[in-house]
DNA sequence: CTGAAAGCGCTTACAG
DNA sequence: CTGAAAGCGCTTACAG
């Protein structure tokens, strides 16, 4: 059984091709009569609108790629802000009546891949969820000409983007801390080729500086594995300090197993603080107090102003707030 | 500057549109010469056909639909495996050179969404990824005439799938808890709607039968809240229990809190072992033994079998098989 | 308000 | 092996 054509719904009513395209298209210039005998005919055909001939003569998708770009052991895909991030978008995009392509970049190869398929016209506009403000990505899609949004600060100056407020957020952990009454709050950095990284150091830093205390930092790289190693250094070159705020969960949790294992108690001993607040944050023992990144509402955020790129709005970065969700390991 | 078209590149190489066409194609059947030229010319003009063009005469896209159907605060969406789950089917994609288009069904209202999209000829098949055997959509697209392959078990007769082996898995951590000299072992399910749940109480069962032991079960339904409660059911109906297996790791997480309210020890008095070995099961104290659910390859058969499907290959259900994850709380 | 006609940018028999 | 022509299924000025 055949997709019945818009010719097809047209004999059907009795009408021309252009009248079917109108009622289908809800232009309100179609007479009540004309639109329900079509109506009618659409029904009793199932007529569905061919997207590719729409497609090609309007020279819109209705669709836009979110691309993540990122290594295959990267930090963005593997952590569980993929999911939020990805499912918020498409809630988002489903309320604009807009359609989702996913794309992962995660060689050199599939980011040719991307390219090669925006080029094609496929898509309206770009979603770019990228960690490394080096990544080329941003550039090179901005240069076809299409609108593209950044999930986070890029090196591409002209790409409009949403981020987190690193360094407030890191600020908040940090105040919220001395509050408790801490005195010696080492720190545990991400990567710091990464925006992230440096920003959520700068807020410590500068927070600490400005209240008169000095900084502890060791290096992490976000993963568990280097929050744990972290915190071991961290233990051997200061024993006497009293709180940690780790760049991210996933090194909080480390730390949390070293300070375990070393037989310091937490919060008494040592408080922990993370950031992200990754749902396995609630899971730990004790469960983690952390900066939590409105990742959903940065998703929706970045939405709207590509949508807003797309209609010729205004496209000023945008930058998300954080709050602080306290649990028992501070 | 606007895109150059076929025939834009065709008047540049001196060529018909018709070579230009073949050259693109990878048609054998062409001059090496006209070739040259025309590979000269696409490359001065950086010319990439348009989508929209081709998928219409061609009546092909190149594009799949993932469709994740569960209401919002289901389990399939909110769980770790959803990131899992998209990524190996993103990557499976790619390899074969096909596009993945993401849609949610988590209302009537969107299913209603994908259906009409579905039905508008933007994609070559579907992959549903649907929890409840109950979903109206597996038969609905089907009906379509379009290739769908399920990633679970359906009440569609006729839609291809890729299932786990729920009761194998099951079988297995019971086996494992015998093994380790456990005699009352209980268990928590899932919510016995899912195939899933059903599944894996009766591997539960079975096995404890085969070895004349009777089952003790109490109900949950996959989250974490509802392990705690059911954990605190079990031992209030039964204090003498030694191990507890959790259909899945959520409920797991709660059964392992609600024992360490109890003063139980785990696992020494009681041994703990759960199912999907979601990331967060290492993250636990004690971490959790878990049956580790191969979603990663799940995704990967149930790509296969749809590409197979619509080349009209073979459409055999896959079952996946599971493996034990022993940790610390067993 | 309605219809006939042109055209979007490709691919593909069909001749040669 | 190559090219001219038809056609995929829509939308959109343009007349009326």
């Amino acid at each position: 059984m055949k997709r019945p054509t818009l010719e097809v719904v047209a004999a059907r009513a009795g009408v021309s091709k252009s009248s079917v395209s109108r009622v289908i298209n809800g232009e309100t210039t179609v007479a009540p009569q004309i639109r329900d005998v079509v109506m009618q005919a659409v029904h009793e055909l199932g007529y569905v609108p061919n997207g590719a001939a729409r497609n090609l003569v309007t020279r819109r998708t209705d669709t836009l790629a979110v691309v993540v770009s990122d290594p295959p052991q990267g930090v963005v895909s593997d952590d569980p802000l993929f999911s939020a991030v990805v499912r918020a978008v498409s809630r988002e995009l489903e309320i604009a009546g807009k359609r989702l392509v996913l794309m992962l970049a995660e060689s050199d190869q599939s980011r040719t891949r991307v390219e090669q398929y925006i080029a094609g016209a496929h898509v309206d506009g770009v979603l770019l969820v990228a960690l490394h403000g080096t990544d080329p990505l941003p550039a090179a899609l901005s240069r076809q000409g299409l609108p593209v949004v950044s999930f986070n600060r890029t090196s591409a100056q002209d790409v409009p983007y949403v981020a987190l407020d690193n360094a407030g957020g890191a600020a908040l952990a940090v105040h919220h801390l001395l509050e408790r009454g801490r005195r010696r709050i080492a720190t545990i950095t991400g990567p710091l080729e990464l925006h992230e990284a440096r920003e959520r150091l700068d807020g410590y830093r500068h927070t600490l500086r400005d209240t008169g205390r000095r900084s502890i930092v060791a290096l992490g790289d976000f993963t568990r594995g280097s929050g744990a190693e972290a915190m071991r250094q961290l233990l051997e070159d200061d024993p006497d300090l009293d709180a940690v705020f780790a760049a991210n969960d996933l090194m909080a949790i480390g730390a949390l197993r070293t300070l375990h294992q070393a037989g310091r108690r937490v919060p008494e001993d040592v408080a922990v603080v993370g950031f992200d607040d990754i749902e396995a944050a609630s899971y730990t023992t004790p469960s983690l107090t952390s900066v939590r990144s409105p990742m959903a509402d940065q998703a929706t955020a970045a939405v709207h102003l590509l949508l807003s790129l797309i209609d010729g709005g205004p496209t000023d970065p945008v930058i998300m707030p954080n709050e602080l969700v306290v649990r028992e390991s501070s």
